[in-house]
DNA sequence: CCTACCGATCGGTAGG
DNA sequence: CCTACCGATCGGTAGG
């Protein structure tokens, strides 16, 4: 009843951020149920009271992410902000999802690879539908002349490549806060964008 | 005395190949050398004939990219373009190599987590030293007002991320040509940093 | 949540 | 380049 199903609070809470962690920083395949239960303080049969199999922690990870993603998106559509303003908030959602839930996001971005069927070409669709979603997001920029005119596709690869740049960032220097790096990363990516004519 | 050593000349250039295709598919951890030696077409006990290990297939492609785009750099440094013809230059190489070497880059730049020491901590020192030598760049472009004022590091570690972008695209619509995408990344990262005052 | 254990598969070697 | 095989480790289950 009052357990938040995604963050710490149960055991399998606890076991899907010690995995999340762990698939980060090895890889899915390099993560053995072993390593994963001696982190969490258990013998690794045990983790099976609390998981059904490694294959259902990756899922959780992949598909808790996606819809927060997803959501996010839907309130940034129904807003009433101009283009640029919507854009500019999905690039700070994400930024700071990264901050937030640095080892999930990781993991959904890179290791779904891993992810077997059905659930690989499910979340396979859900990744495309995002970027278009985005896409329609710059055509409608471009459209309005709020952007100057790129390729909306193209834009999206780059804006969220860009982002995730801070995978980088994060590990190595902790110094610059987050919203310093934050501004800084806007300023290059809507400044750049934004037309100005 | 004829084989290009990295390319496909001998049965090793060709494991070498092979692997760097499915390392990028499934993952380091996840190919097995059996699987391997299928897609080459003998046993896998017969791979060791031309490779020692599993590790050192990794290490081959890890270090042949690093030391590709190392020596591209040094070129690039000692040139006599302007600041932003040398970033320009860099980001067309790095296109170009995504496109030439599609697997190997990708293996390079997503795999070597999987290296062990010291070669690990080999190619990490290099990595951090090219984006180093990168960034120097962005501050020579800056303090001649070629470039607008931005933080170097956090402009190298968006291009380079951005410039990953391709991969997607690389997979999803080889339908656009390739100097096509070039222009247009070009225009949204170089025309977005140009200093226009 | 543990002990005990399963069959499968792993990277790699011996010997020819 | 192959057959035969090694010890280690894998994800997961039985049974309590």
């Amino acid at each position: 009843m009052a357990k938040t199903p995604g963050k710490k609070a149960s055991k399998k809470g606890l076991i899907l951020l010690k995995a999340a962690s762990m698939f980060r920083q090895r890889g899915f395949s390099a993560t053995s149920m072993r390593d994963l239960a001696e982190e969490v303080g258990i013998e690794a049969a045990s983790l099976y009271n609390h998981i059904r199999s490694k294959q259902e922690i990756l899922e959780a990870i992949c598909f808790e992410m996606a819809n927060l993603f997803n959501e996010h998106m839907d309130q940034v559509e129904s807003s009433s902000a101009n283009t640029i303003a919507k854009i500019e908030r999905i690039i700070r959602f994400h930024i700071q999802q990264i901050i937030d839930n640095y080892e999930q996001v990781f993991v959904a971005d890179r290791e779904w690879r891993h992810l077997e069927e059905p659930y690989l070409s499910n979340f396979q669709t859900q990744r495309r539908t995002y970027r278009k979603r985005f896409a329609a997001l710059f055509e409608q920029g471009i459209e309005k002349k709020e952007i100057r005119y790129i390729d909306a596709p193209t834009a999206v690869l780059i804006l969220l490549h860009a982002i995730g740049g801070i995978e980088s960032w994060h590990r190595s220097r902790k110094k610059i806060n987050a919203r310093e790096l934050e501004e800084n990363m806007l300023t290059i990516l809507i400044d750049g964008l934004r037309k100005n004519d």
